[in-house]
RNA sequence: GCCGGCUUAGCUCAGCUGGUAGAGCAACCGCCUUGUAAGCGGUAGGCCGUUGGUUCGAAUCCGACAGCCGGCACCA
């Protein structure tokens, strides 16, 4: 008489099993529906494959395309392995690495043949292909309990050196399965669904190629990444691939070409050249951020753009960030007839990375008082950095850019309060674009300065400083990201998200505790002693060049009125509305508003179009009839209201109000 | 920086296996005076990214470099 299991269903009831039962039997039992819908399965909270038998006792819940997060995981996962082979498939002498499920999709690291080179998109199509071969096929999924020797001698007498590699470094004590297709095998944690036929062949696309590292190091050997999309159903991918192209049309590359914003160029690669009408979104982000500064006790400062090479080298920056430093030799002149003339003992200088050491700089002239304090220096620093070419991406990431910085010197009593009080301000000027956000606490990484009480306590004096903000929970994301922090201090990060639920990291605040010791930073306490300050680096849209480009794609170039270059179009649709038109436009102009005339001899429907396309919010349509009752027919952009007839200045009205900045309105 | 792809008119893109370039839109010039997302006709516009090579001949084939795009790594 053998024991049996009892096993708890999600409605309370419970079945007595046989061991060797495992929850496929039971979705059997249950009926032939569950039976075929079935996934995978919850074993006391965990996911494991339908077909793992139980070890005793259980709550058992079955996993169904009704639950969407675990089969999305589910099928990816299986996507990736299916991929696997097939690529072994199609390029023997392919060996594979690691294919984990991403948030669309999956993709999986191969090691290519030696005399094939990486996989190109046009591999991709045939791929597929084979991909839907082997689902076709619908082989069983099987897990294995192998032993490490028995692991690492399979991958070495299959030519799978990373695979072994991997297998020789697992932890100990875990349990190490493989998981196998008929001939085909991986290692692979699972769990995986019970056959390769429960897979769609039409609910997943390959999507491209690109390198990846050997474990993500850059010391390791080059991969052959290919990206793929998975989901539950045709309609689903449909979905997603319609989205991909709607968020295409965002692009503040395109947009900002489109709407002649800025152009980049060659030759200044990385270095955004802003025309009038992009610079004229900088001048009003400016203005603004210059009016909540100020307002929260912030004393604006501008410092050099080149200090010498002696000063980065006491900040430390010479030492850690050299290579990504613009430097330029100190001489007069540096070039001659017959070329560069640059002698052996030369200063060196530097454009500044950051503004934080010329704050301190600031910060020092004189003698500070613990009265003084905090004392919070903000700068519009335009700062270089010569990023990795390849990292560059439009307005995402550039070389030069200027940020919205400030540094708060304070004492230690001071910090929580003062993190705080940014928290706040944060919320007001994130809240005023119509963005959500999150909050995360990045925690010390493995390579950082002084000592773990240090940072001990600077980690608890930010996260003490959202809890008194009343930020730390839920409701504003609130997440602590182990080893995400700076080298010298812990930092809080706001996470914007944008219209499509893209996130954007664009706001800091850290404390920092070096940089003040390095440069001799000190106030005079009420001791009469000399003291550190501590210095809080801090930024809220990050850097005007990026935030612009988040602006951008969350608008899709469809900016308030209040950021519009262009916040309205009068535009004629007869020659004879001509000079009413310039009337009503220079009646909005007088009011401040940014108006233009187009008087061009074209029909309405193109004027409408372009404007359209343009993005301005109003264009005021005026005809005869208009310039005879003294309206204008105003049409806004991406309103369903039908375009209304108003008199002028009740428009005036209305429009004052949405082009003032959010801070100016009443 | 690494892997792959791309680079032709202001923009979007054609140009097969080599014979010194083509469209649409935009621009300009006319006609049309027009009522809410492209009226009609015409004209002009190109060192085919740069640079070496192969060839009688290169936008086209090969190499180097640069930039861009997608990733990877990096992001004080």
């Amino acid at each position: 008489m053998t024991e049996q299991f009892k096993i708890s269903l999600p409605d309370g009831s419970v079945r007595e099993v046989e061991p060797g039962a495992t929850p496929a039997d039971i979705a059997a039992a249950i009926g032939p529906g569950l039976a075929k819908a079935a996934l995978a399965a919850r074993v006391d909270g965990e996911l494991r494959d339908l077909n793992r038998p139980f070890e005793g006792d259980a709550d058992l819940a079955l996993v169904t395309s009704r639950d969407v997060d675990d089969a999305l995981e589910l099928v990816r996962h299986d996507y990736a392995h299916v991929l696997a082979e097939a690529v072994q498939n199609l390029f023997p002498g392919t060996q594979i690495t690691f294919g984990p499920s991403t948030d669309d999709g999956f993709y999986y690291d191969f090691a290519p043949p030696a005399d094939h080179g990486p996989f190109t998109e046009e591999d991709l199509p045939k791929i597929e292909e084979e991909m839907r071969r082997i689902i076709a096929r619908d082989t069983p999924l099987e897990r294995e309990v192998w032993t490490r020797q028995q692991l690492i001698q399979w991958f070495r007498d299959n030519g799978e050196t990373f695979k072994a590699e991997w297998a020789a470094e697992l932890p100990e004590g875990e349990e190490l399965t493989v998981y196998r297709a008929g001939d085909w095998l991986d290692m692979c944690r699972g769990p995986h669904l019970a056959s390769t036929g429960k897979l769609k062949p039409d609910a997943f696309k390959l999507t491209r190629v690109s390198g990846a590292y050997w474990r993500g190091d850059q010391k390791n050997a080059m991969l052959s990444r290919i990206y793929g999309t998975g989901w539950l159903d045709k309609k689903q991918l449909k979905e997603h691939l319609h989205r991909l192209e709607e968020a295409a049309k965002r692009d503040h590359r395109k947009l900002g070409r489109e709407m002649d914003l800025f152009h980049l160029q060659e030759e200044a690669h990385g270095s955004v050249f802003w025309h009038p009408k992009g610079y004229r979104i900088w001048r009003e982000l400016e203005a603004y951020m210059r009016r909540k500064m100020d307002g929260a006790g912030y004393r604006e400062i501008k410092t050099p753009q080149v200090m010498d090479a002696r000063q980065w080298e006491q900040s430390g920056h010479w030492g850690k960030y050299r290579e990504n430093m613009f430097v330029i030799p100190d001489e007069v002149p540096n070039t001659a007839d017959d070329g560069a003339l640059v002698s052996d003992e030369v200063d060196w200088m530097a454009l500044k990375p950051m503004n934080c050491p010329a704050h301190v700089l600031v910060f020092k002239q004189g003698i500070t008082s613990y009265r003084d304090l905090p004392i919070r220096l903000g700068e519009m620093g335009c700062c270089h950095r010569n990023e990795p070419h390849g990292a560059l991406h439009g307005l995402m990431r550039v070389r030069q850019f200027t940020q919205d910085d400030a540094h708060i010197f304070c004492t230690e009593e001071q910090i929580v309060e003062e993190v705080r009080a940014f928290c706040e301000l944060a919320d007001t000027v994130y809240k005023d674009f119509g963005f959500t956000y999150s909050i995360k606490l990045a925690l010390r990484p493995e390579q950082r300065f002084g000592s773990d009480e240090d940072w001990d306590k600077a980690e608890e004096e930010l996260r003490n400083a959202v809890r008194e903000a009343g930020m730390a929970t839920d409701e504003f994301g609130w997440e602590e990201l182990p080893g995400e922090g700076a080298f010298y201090a812990p930092k809080l990060e706001w996470h914007l998200t944008d219209a499509i639920g893209r996130t954007w990291q664009v706001g800091t605040i850290q404390s920092d505790r070096v940089l003040p010791e390095r440069l001799d930073a000190a106030y005079v306490g009420e001791d009469g002693e000399k003291h550190r300050p501590v210095m809080l680096h801090r930024a809220i849209f990050g850097s005007y060049e990026r935030f612009i480009g988040i602006l951008i794609e969350h608008f899709a170039g469809r900016l308030p009125a209040w950021l519009a270059p262009v916040q309205a179009v009068v535009a004629t649709i007869v020659s004879d509305a001509d000079d009413y038109a310039a009337e009503v436009a220079a009646k909005l102009a007088a009011a401040g508003i940014r108006v233009e005339t187009d008087t061009r001899n074209e029909k309405i429907n193109y004027k409408v179009r372009e404007h359209s396309l343009a993005k301005v919010p109003y264009l005021l349509v005026v005809g005869k009839r208009e310039a005879e009752e003294g309206t204008v027919a105003v049409r806004k952009l991406g309103s369903d209201e039908r375009q209304r007839v108003t008199g002028v200045d009740e428009f005036l009205a209305e429009l004052k109000g949405e082009a003032a900045a959010p801070d100016h309105r009443g």
